[in-house]
DNA sequence: GTCTATAGGGGGATAGAC
DNA sequence: GTCTATCCCCCTATAGAC
């Protein structure tokens, strides 16, 4: 029982072998070996997890042969290693492009994060988990490693966020409690999914309905926030 | 890289030496083999959740021979499903509780859940990743074998927020809203940790604090939240 | 109930043919 | 570059002594 969820996982590899067919009718692509290994890789990572995925799984996946993967990639951890930071770079440079850019408010900062986060997260379900709990696990330090972290530190939502302070027109002054309202609606939603679907009963196609309608809710809901006291 | 972090895992074990060493000395305790292993495979179960986790941990973890977690509990798959039960099962209990009280107000809701949730996942903050990723992997199933759905559908929750909605006093009427609202606010932080760390540097101090300043600081936003439009 | 020793199998990695 | 066959370690689980 708990190793197998194979229907879910088959349903989930044909429809993705159903894109990859489609994207070669329309001769967009010839991916080369390397690709494919890194797309299946992706893919199987964000899944299951370091551990609980076998080089096995995305040989398959890829459709190219076990000893390939270790030819291209020399080993797991390597493979892993390129396919976390790939992801933890994407995630963290969007943010950081809004949060640095200096001709946004504050306002519509909110908006371009919430809008941006559902958007990517609602066609890659499995990133934020994958992101946090392999970040716990092993990856500490490759945060560290990261160039954003610095621009991130000195960005411009800072500098905004601290002046509206000043201005009366937010009241709690520490911003990581911004950041972590702003990230948390928008966010936390995906990562809670099966719980609040255990709760009430509610289907995908109603779950993204509700993460639409969030894009324009949570703008207007940190508004009220920021001035609530 | 991937695969170690033992400076911090010998940090954990100490610590939790040391409280089992503490207990014992005040003679409250005297656990048998089976908890033993059970509070064992708790920690570590939550830690590095299932596939990552070996059953030579969980036995080094409680200070038994590997051969006795066979004798207690089969296998390893079998402990797992039980602490898995038993994790979700209170932490869905502790949210049953409060929502399904007929006599206290929607607000004292909001209240109570920040507060409680706070404190447990502070003790305790490989929960909440621990809990949602191994749903995703293995355990959907099990939400469902949970007797709490039946009793949080129908609880006075929704009905008060039906209510609050009828009379005006709350604006957007999809109670899952609010709750992914609450819930967001309160649990993200924790999960979203290594992430906010390394966008601002912050200690655990600090950050314990912020998550205090947040117990009182939630009800207030989400008031706020549901009035705005 | 608790231990030692070991069976058995799975999974990462590689040798070597093509 | 790609495949088949295989090595070998590690981990779960159990047999059997005490």
């Amino acid at each position: 029982m708990v190793k197998s969820k194979n229907t879910l996982y088959i349903c989930f590899v044909e429809s993705y072998l159903r894109k990859i067919v489609k994207r070669k009718e329309e001769k967009e692509l010839s991916t080369t070996t390397e690709e494919k290994i890194k797309i299946a890789a992706r893919l199987v990572f964000h899944k299951k997890g370091y551990s609980a995925t076998r080089t096995r799984d995305i040989a398959e996946e890829a459709g190219i042969n076990l000893a390939l993967l270790n030819y291209y990639f020399r080993s797991k951890e390597k493979l892993f290693d390129i396919i976390m930071f790939e992801t933890i770079f994407d995630f963290m440079q969007n943010m950081a492009r809004v949060l640095n850019d200096e001709k946004s408010s504050l306002e519509k900062k909110v908006e371009l994060i919430a809008s941006n986060y559902i958007d990517l997260i609602t066609k890659e379900p499995n990133i934020p988990i994958f992101m946090l709990s392999e970040i716990r696990n092993n990856a500490e330090g490759l945060l560290e490693k990261l160039p954003l972290k610095q621009s991130l530190m000195n960005s411009a939502f800072f500098k905004q966020h601290q002046k509206a302070v000043a201005d009366g027109k937010i009241i709690e002054p520490n911003p990581l409690h911004f950041l972590m309202n702003l990230l948390g609606l928008t966010i936390f939603p995906f990562i809670g999914k099966p719980l609040l679907q255990g709760i009430r009963g509610l289907n995908d196609k109603q779950f993204n309905n509700m993460m639409q309608e969030r894009k324009k809710l949570i703008p207007v809901w940190i508004k009220a926030m920021m001035k609530a006291k």
